[in-house]
DNA sequence: TTGAAAGCGCTAACAC
DNA sequence: GTGTTAGCGCTTTCAA
């Protein structure tokens, strides 16, 4: 007889249907203590059959661990975070471990509610996230009693952290660019005081060398076109390749190159950041881009946080993960004569 | 002395630390039975001294009301759930309430393993949203001991389903389009098979009457060029307004006007339907467009499961909610003598 | 191998 | 007004 919905099974019941105490039945369901295998099949089976399932609340109260963790964001909801976040919870679910969402919308009153709020659920540890570098984080994060790992934002020196490597995407998209055969790579990206952006136009420059210039602007289209726009109206000579900071800015590029008549790949080829994939696909030509590996970097991210939750050690300092290149037709192909 | 870090407070530490008995120290803080003014000053101070904060974990235990719910949802993280979701974590952050979010992925393996976690959890409820009608429900959730709210889905006849208005949204723009003088108004949109699709698509019919036609295809820019390279290549009388299921259609439709050297909006006019940002203000020119509310959706849900859980009434059925028309540039200024 | 009992942190009767 | 006590559902000594 199935549980007829009037209330839930504890192991009580359990225990009383299969004639055992609860100390048995509990032993018997988590492969604790002694039991003799045959009482235990058996006490399984009636669990089975009325429909048992532990009551995480009172497992947390006793273990102190709630095997739930919160995610804090910073982001409303971009396509940055969520991605992430799908990744985190993919990996967590199969350990058991369910994930709390918390928005911040940037806004510190909120935050200090949310993380109240997941203190008092006990979580086991918390994943920080944010779009960008803000220079005073939303809240108190370095000494809670739980671990911390940040994705996206940097923590305290010696916490654990997780970036896409920047630098080493910017350097795919540029050498790339340079097996294609392309000499004058312009690059045009975001603001100034966004960490990634500043790294990739590092490495860019460092790929490079001299003539090579770096524009910062918007995270918008309207800012690609601008910056197009600017270029090709000045004197001297064209790039024959652009490198964009993000999937958005190239897709104005593309406008505005198409604009002047420009031909894509023939005459300047493009390269994206960020392989938004709703983005990327539609550009005509389809966007090349680099692709930070979002769902990885949430894996990783919960994994971290389990570990350090079991008191398991994890390396600290800022992990970086690969970004991947995304090879579409807004380059050209490798076999062109020029 | 605040907490040093080596344990949680309780509410016995708290007690002891007051002079008082456990209970008291609960009735204080908890403005319960009868407290006398003073002692519960007294009580409250020191709780915040010793920062005391109440484990959420025990008092679900006890209460049988973990003040957390499910949102249970099938969209891969798209941009419909997620500002949805920003709502419903808004609206009950206020009233204590933190949300578990569970990505299925579509994937029923996945989706029971979260129900089953967020059963165990002691959830208030579930919020179950999905991007499209799904046929076969990923997991079975009519027979929960917990309220089921549902959002861009369909439930059981008689549960409480929240939809933005797509009838209204689309007579929105639609009478948008004829106060402005249009006459001959196009419809291109998305799948027939999505139901949002099909009620967008009647309304226009209806509002439109004689000569109107809905073209049904993807949800994406391609589909929105290449139907209007069709409508522009075929013989007839040509649009003066075009009605799209979607932005990122309506970029589409932009686009390929654009290319046919149809002025927007002197020849044609464009609507769009989402508001999504990113895309919506990116066009040039920029896309009126009907929003859909999500984060409104989002709050309504919430409070809904909220009524729900504490075991209120709620009207049943599906509650539809009104979209909002969002002008821009692309349909001209009422004003204009045509 | 199994069971009785204590207790996780809290709230709610019910005495006092 | 305040304290004592039982108990939410579970795990875990420790005796039997």
């Amino acid at each position: 007889m199935k549980n007829t919905g009037d209330r839930r099974r504890t192991i009580y019941d359990v225990a009383k249907a299969a004639g055992v105490s609860i100390s048995t039945a509990s032993n018997a369901l988590n492969d604790t203590g002694r039991t003799n295998a045959e009482t235990r099949e058996r006490v399984r089976r009636v669990a089975e059959e009325i429909g048992f399932r532990p009551n995480a609340l009172a497992r947390g109260l006793l273990s102190k661990r709630s095997h739930a963790i919160g995610m804090l964001t910073n982001d409303t909801y971009g396509r940055l975070t969520l991605p992430m976040a799908a990744g985190v919870s993919e990996v967590l679910v199969d350990h058991g471990v369910s994930v709390f969402l918390c928005a911040t919308n940037n806004d510190p009153r909120l935050a200090q509610l949310h993380l109240e709020a997941l203190l008092d659920r006990q979580v086991d540890g918390i994943i920080f996230t944010a779009t960008r570098l803000d220079l005073t984080p939303p809240v108190q994060l370095s000494r809670l009693p739980i671990p911390v790992v940040y994705v996206f934002a940097e923590g305290p020196a010696d916490s654990v952290t997780f970036f896409p490597d920047d630098e080493q995407g910017a350097r795919l998209a540029v050498d790339h660019l340079k097996e294609l055969g392309r000499s004058r790579i312009l690059h045009i990206t975001g603001p100034r005081d966004y960490l990634a952006a500043r790294i990739r136009a590092q490495s860019y420059l460092d790929a490079c060398g001299d003539g090579a210039e770096a524009m910062f602007g918007d995270w918008s289209e309207e800012w690609g076109h601008e910056a197009v726009q600017t270029v090709f109206a000045r004197p001297g000579a064209k790039p024959d390749a652009i490198f964009c900071g993000s999937d958005e800015i190239a897709r104005g590029v593309i406008d505005a190159l198409r604009d002047l008549n420009v031909e894509i790949p023939t005459d300047v080829a493009v390269v994206g950041f960020d392989n938004w994939e709703v983005v990327a696909r539609q550009t005509r030509p389809p966007l090349t881009t680099i692709d930070m590996e979002l769902k990885e970097l949430g894996h990783r991210a919960g994994l971290a946080i389990l570990s350090l939750s079991k008191g398991e050690p994890v390396p600290a300092g800022i992990t970086r993960l690969p970004c991947r290149l995304v090879v579409r037709q807004s380059c050209g192909s490798p076999l062109r004569s020029e």
